[in-house]
DNA sequence: CTGAATCCGGTCCGATACTG
DNA sequence: CAGTATCGGACCGGATTCAG
């Protein structure tokens, strides 16, 4: 009930020109550039289900938050919501109080990116990920 | 020149009501379950790499071909391959030859997955990770 | 009480050398 | 060419400890 449109709000950012790839163009240097970090964040552990959550949810998440729901050690937990602040996907507000409180929030940048885990999650209705054990391996 | 028209295709699938999510439809365990063991895949260090070749390129690849357009280690390559093929994602045919050839490619499910890599060169074309040292975080 | 730094043990990854 | 074997290093997990 989010985003209830969010299919049709995709496939017009998709059927826009704007987006279209222009092969050889100059930027595609930087684009690579860019792709390739993007790729190397995404392979660091846990990154992509953390970007998951703020994904699929809508208001900021705190540390704790993210604690229980992925699963992951509060050191590297730690860790990647600092990478992911300083690459600017996430902000980062901290509540002097008491209790004290910290609120992780996505940028743009990273609601930009939601589209890929929405179709994550259609490519998951569809299709399974069964684990054939050791046959056409060996 | 690879997927001319690969825009308007993924926008059909999307727009699509076979797509849709069924919020608390009985099958959002096995979704769950599917959706952490792809994030989890999709986690591990150079796999989305390997799938994005896959995506981008069109025929099988072979062990050497990935070996240099990823910079990765090839017992690494290995690994990923190995578990890559075990999920369904990709299928091996080796021939007995000499010099031995070993061909990848992609299934039907890695191919739906496509859309996702494709997205994700957009989301650079638009947006960059530039990389705050050390300014907000203290 | 929460967010995060620190130390240590385990696992994963990279580089090279080597085999079929 | 397509991997495997081995080793060293980087990264991750867990517990403890600290700061606000």
């Amino acid at each position: 009930m989010v985003e209830p449109s969010h299919a049709e709000e995709f496939a017009e950012t998709i059927l826009s020109n704007e987006t279209e790839r222009k092969p050889g163009s100059e930027r595609a240097e930087k684009d690579n550039r860019t792709m390739s970090a993007l790729l190397n964040l995404l392979g660091k552990k846990h990154t992509i289900v953390i970007l998951h959550q703020f994904a699929t949810g809508e208001g900021p998440l705190r540390f704790s938050d993210l604690e229980e729901a992925v699963d992951i050690a509060p050191n590297t937990l730690s860790n990647r919501l600092k990478e992911l602040t300083r690459v600017g996907l996430l902000t980062r507000r901290a509540y002097n109080e008491i209790p004290p409180r910290v609120e992780y929030d996505s940028t743009e940048k990273a609601k930009d990116l939601a589209p890929v885990f929405w179709y994550l999650g259609v490519w998951t209705e569809r299709h399974d990920l069964e684990s054939t054990p050791l046959d056409e391996l060996a």
